[in-house]
DNA sequence: CGACCATTTGATATGGATCAAGCGATGTGG
DNA sequence: CCACATCGCTTGATCCATATCAAATGGTCG
């Protein structure tokens, strides 16, 4: 399963806000090293499953590198994607036992691999730990509830909205590498990808953005997305 | 503040879970009595706030009777209702210390309402109060997401959806009983009111179901709702 | 019983989907 | 290193589901 055995990457920043680690509890310094223990970095290439939906909840996920999608397939065909995990994101996170989207990576990817149980363990011991994890769920359902306002909008605002999004999480020197194609977004936004592909158009003429490729999106004007997104 | 100052129904029921109470923690039964003393039901007429967006998110909310709506309204006037609440349900469970969204009485409603920083200091001494906490967070996610997966279909999907999902929660002897206006369905479901009824009349027609009023609905052949769900 | 408000029903408009080419970038083999 | 094939994206033409606008009906409450 494992494709590397090689621990480094595990090292104790492998869990968001573990850093200020100033409630010195039981077990919480001990327990250090075991998390260096159970995570392991494993590669995975472009458009390959990393869980599937109804797969039992064994592990966490946090994105190092690349990014990752997590999606549901009703039984017409239609995908919907349920977010996007790009470096430093952790999915998987289930309150049942079961995972209730699939994942696949976005791009080559590489990703950390925890064990649930194991966090689990370390959650009774350490209420900091079960608070993170608390937060972690928390921050998925702030995710969803912005997911299902950005539903009800026209296709311009969930595009001009995406696009800000994702400049917020990735942007670099006014610029943004969508590491998804248009057939993730427009299912990301319930849209097709015509509808994506001619908002995108759209916004270009409207001087708001530049498309040097179709993945590379220079950001010229974003007071004219903000003005759209209602 | 408080309507009333009675703390009968502010029982050691009142925190789902709870009863089980197999795992004698310290402070478990401790706090028992400690819930009671801070819990109290107050009763808000129909269409009365409980709490605005971006208020301190300082009380957790059970519904004792009647029915709650969260909501969201957008600069431009439309308006998301996140989810419904009947008795039994907690809203109000937020992760940051300001509500996300609004919460209004749908009908004349009795809610129960608990002080979040007592929860807190309870959650600290005992794992399971902060299980609990944590699995409605969870709870949320998951309608979140299976909210996310009704607003992708098509209108007489999300309807029938919403039929079977309200006939689930409060059907009595094949009958539902809508606390809510077809307003607020639509704004649930992303749809106008005039295709919400339109759906309705629809499935009038097709025999799955009857309306003796429109706040009544009988479910007739509820094979026929599932076929179209999707 | 009467008035009001919610709901239903009808007619028309429209945003985004669908169907159908065309174009361009990427990557491969000669 | 270049020609060509493939795949993903863009652009265009048409259609359809749902919104919008408008009116009629019916349930509820004084």
């Amino acid at each position: 399963m494992l494709t590397e055995t090689t621990l480094q990457a595990a090292s104790s920043d492998c869990w968001p806000g573990r850093a200020t680690g100033n409630e010195p509890s039981v077990g919480s310094l001990a327990m250090a090293g075991a998390l260096e223990l159970m995570g392991a970095p494993m590669s995975f290439p472009r458009n390959v499953e990393i869980y599937g939906e109804q797969e039992p909840a064994d592990y966490l996920y946090k994105v190092i590198s690349g990014a990752a999608r997590t999606y549901k397939v009703l039984i017409d065909g239609r995908r919907q994607i349920g977010a996007f995990y790009l470096p430093g994101d952790v999915f998987g996170v289930e309150i049942g036992d079961e995972h209730t989207f699939s994942a696949e990576a976005v791009t080559d990817a590489r990703i950390l691999v925890l064990k649930r149980s194991a966090m689990a363990a370390l959650a009774a011991h350490d209420h900091e730990v079960a608070r993170q994890l608390w937060m972690l769920t928390g921050r998925e359902l702030q995710r969803a509830q912005n997911h299902i306002l950005l539903l009800i909008k026209t296709a311009s605002e969930r595009v001009a909205s995406f696009v800000l999004e994702m400049a917020e999480r990735i942007e670099s020197s006014g610029e943004v590498e969508m590491p998804m194609s248009r057939q993730d977004i427009a299912d990301y936004l319930g849209l097709t990808i015509e509808t994506v592909s001619r908002m995108l158009t759209q916004f270009e003429n409207a001087a708001a953005i530049a498309l040097p490729t179709p993945k590379r999106i220079v950001l010229r004007n974003r007071e004219v997305l903000k003005r759209l997104i209602a």
